[in-house]
This record gives structure tokens, sequence and C-alpha cells, in this order.
DNA sequence: CGTCTATTTGAGCCCCGTCAAAGGCGGTGG
DNA sequence: CCACCGCCTTTGACGGGGCTCAAATAGACG
């Protein structure tokens, strides 16, 4: 039990309780998973590539991790960030292979889970069915808002709803205190996430600095006005669907 | 049985079966939506809007349909097309509201679904289970392709992958005749799905109609040479995943 | 036949990309 | 402990792809 009384172990049961009552029992089968082995990955090494053939669902318990294709010609592009708590892939067994790779951006610890035991859960556990299949489908819509952030935001919108959400998700899952969290990804990871380049990235960082929204450096960040930010942004964080309790509207967490 | 013969009816099953091979108590199993009755809604209306508590699920019969999603000071995004075989949202009942609109691009008919039935049908018909799952896969798969053209293409290589992916899509579900379809798609349109404005829309189709790669007008859209057209816009049929049949490689269906 | 929207084209401009270079910072090996 | 190296960060100058504004034509629809 040593691993599920440990905050990383309970950060896959407070994401879930976000959006469902879960009871002791869903408690007890979501342990299970915490027994199994932790994997460790470098960072900036691939967990999967395009055109592998995946066998395992992964949890991530530690450190963050993208999403991203790549072009013929070399150009990448970022398609989503999971941090902890989040699923590499919930169901991706049903397919028979990747169509996008998976890479650390930082040092990550993560559970490779067999996927009869996500069968085994979901057959026998149906709210924590239903929270897997909420991650899922918040997956899919958080995937429909990037959309919207690379048709029709601004550069500067663009980074701001970026930033505006991972904090938001970030705090979601217990990883900021105040207004400050952990922000590892470098200018490069961004432009590659807004469909811009580093250099314009690092321009508009800049005046998001100066109008007093955020302070980013040293793979910190400070987020000094977040209602600012969600607003210059026009973030709404509907599509997070956190439904149950309402954390994210309270927006001074 | 009638509905079940019609073409239209087909339609579900032909693309069911290119992921799994589904057996005639599949496909007897699948009649049952076909002897649902049929909805029709006029062209440029709204199916269900953002923040709407979806209560069916829509399988779409005969037109075209998209989803979109709008910002607080009216810029549209559209963060998907619907063709004949699509659903809408197959388990968005999960999920308590919208966080997008959907709405008809054509006039549309549809089948609403009841939650329970595609409950029975999944609970009853593994296969049919898992090429539903496959469809939400494949759903999810094209929205990180889209995110790769939004982000990292040109608006020329936007427009020629949007056009191919859409005359694949509708080939496989028997909707081309050689190298040409119906495309009802406006210039507005292909600009709000590809984030461009509708007048350099209009220039970069100039240039692929010059380029002898399309030929589009009166929604009439003829695919002159699509593997130009695929080699332009770096269309990788992939994440799609037509892969029982291969359909998609066989480029001169 | 009138109205509304879509299509088409031109002129000019601006946001963001490109190219270039300097400085910072962490990691690594001698 | 320091020197070196690679990547990230930062800034400037300049250019271009796509946007804005504008207007004329053509279809679609009632």
């Amino acid at each position: 039990m040593i691993s599920a009384t440990a905050p990383e172990a309970q950060r896959l049961y407070r994401k879930l309780q976000q959006f469902t009552q879960l009871s002791e029992f869903d408690r007890a089968a979501l342990d299970e998973i915490g027994r199994l082995p932790l994997l460790r990955a470098d960072a900036r090494k691939d967990l999967i590539r395009e055109g592998d053939n995946p066998t395992v669902v992964r949890l991530i318990v530690s450190g963050w991790v993208c999403r991203y294709k790549t072009l013929p010609d070399g150009r990448r592009q970022i398609v989503g960030f999971l941090v902890p708590g989040d699923f590499c892939d919930l169901n991706v067994y049903i397919l028979r292979q990747m169509d996008h790779s998976i890479g650390s951006i930082t040092p990550v610890k993560y559970v490779p889970i067999p996927p009869d035991v996500i069968d085994h859960l979901m057959a026998e556990r149906p709210r924590i069915a239903q929270a897997f299949w909420w991650q899922e489908l918040v997956n899919n819509a958080t995937q429909r808002e990037w959309l919207m952030n690379l048709g029709q935001r601004s550069a500067y919108e663009k980074i701001a709803n970026l930033i505006a959400e991972l904090f938001v998700r970030l705090r979601a899952v217990g990883l900021t205190e105040g207004s400050i969290c952990e922000f590892p990804l470098t200018q490069p990871d961004i432009a590659e996430a807004t469909g811009l380049t580093a250099v314009h990235v690092n321009r508009m960082l800049r005046a998001l600095r100066t109008d007093g929204l955020i302070d980013l450096r040293q793979k910190r960040l400070e987020v000094c006005n977040l209602r600012a930010l969600m607003n210059v942004s026009m973030f709404n964080p509907n599509y997070l669907h956190f439904e149950r309790e309402g954390l994210v509207t309270d927006a001074d967490g």
C-alpha cells in the first residue's frame, strides 16, 4: 500500500474524482494500478513512435509528455501535452498502429498497464469505466480547443491560451502552489505546440510578461493575473468538463 | 427491411466493414438502426449547440455536417466534417454539455439513436462495439491530423490536404464516381476549417486548379491528379486507419 | 426579379517568419 | 574545477505569406 498512499499514486484518484463520485471499492480497484511496477524514461525520449504497435496503456505518474506528429520534411507539430494523472491512449490497442508519437519532455515515471487490467476495471467498476470514458472525451475536446487555438487566435492569444489551459490542468491535479507551478516547456516546445516559431514565441512571452500576466523563467511559471490571462486569450474551461465540483471557475484556487 | 436495403442504410455497414469483419448477426443487429425513423434538417441549421445537453447519438445518413466552435468575438473554427456514415458524438452523453456545436452544411437526413440502443449493441455484439470504438478513435486521429494541418502546413498545402482527406473519406463510403464527387463546401466553409480567409482560399483554389490538381466549381469536385494532390499536401492516410482492406492506398478506386 | 451570399480580383499592409548573432545556462569530460 | 559544447534565450533587421479593404460579378433562392 506504500505506492497507493504516495501523492503520486493519488493523482489518478483525485483526477477521476473531479468528474464522478467514486466509492471505496472503486478506490481499492484503482489501487491495483498503483501497485503495478513503475517505469522511467529520460527527458526527450520517445515512449512510442508513429507506426509502432501499442501494447500497453501508460499512466503518467510524474513528469511531462507530449504527443506529436511529424511531416516527411521534418516539420513537427505537438498535438497535446500529458501531465501526471493522464493516460497515453487509453484504448489505442484497438487500432493496430500509432498515427502519432509520444515523447517525454522531462524525465518521467509511468505505469504500463496491460490491456486486460483496463478491460477488467471497466467491466467490473462502472463508475471507473465512466471516468475513463470521460478522460478520453476530455482529451478529444481538448484537441478541438487546440484547433480553435491554431486556427483563430493570434500568436499572443495562442500562447496565453496554452499557458492558461496547462495551469488549470496542473492545478486540478495538485501541481500548483498558489499562482506558481513548474513549467518545463522550452520556447521551441511552445512553438511546436502553437504552430509559431521559437523566435516569435520569445517575443510574445516578453509581451505577456510586460503586460503583467505571467512570469516564466527557469522552468518556473508564475501566473500573475489568471483572470486577465483567461480574458485576453478567451479561455473558456468548459471543454475540460470539470463538471462535478467547479474547480476551475473559482479562478483563484 | 426497405430502409436496410437502401444504399443510404448500407453506408454504415460498409463503413464499419472497412475496419472489422462483421457477421450476418452483426449485420442484422445494425439493421435495427436502419429501421429507426429518419429525421431531416435544412442546410445551415444547428443540430445541437455548445452548452446544450445531448440526449441522442446521431447517425448521418445523407448530407454534410460540421462540428464548430465559436469565440466570444464571433470568430468561428470548423473542427471537423461529418459525411454519410459518420456518427455525431457516439458517446457524448457521458458529458453533460456540449463544448462545441454541430451544424448542417447541406440538407441532411439522420437517425437519432437513443443511448440504450447503442449500449445494447455494444454489449451484445463485441465486433460492433469494437467498430464503434474504432470510429471514435479515427475521429480523434483526424483531429490530430487537422492540428498538423493548421499548425505546420502552408495555405496551399492546408487546402490540398483537406480536399484529399475528404475525397478519400467519401470514396470509402461509396460517394465518389471515379475522380468526381459532390463537394458542397463553400469557400468560406473551407476558410473556417483551415483558419484562412475566404479571399485567400479563393486564390489558393485557383492555384490548385492551374496546377492541374483539382477542379472545383458548382459544388462539384474533380480530383484530376490524386497522387499529386496527396504529394503536395503530404497527405498520409494512416490516420484514417483503413487497416483491413487497404482501400486507401490503392489510389485509383 | 430582387436580395443575399458566394466567387473573383486588385492594392496595400502587417503579423509573423527568416536570417543572423550574441549571451546564458546546464551538462560533461578532462 | 574549469573549459568546452550544445541548446535555450534574447534581440535586431528584413522579407513575405496571408490578411484587410474594396469592388465587381455571378449564382442561389424566394
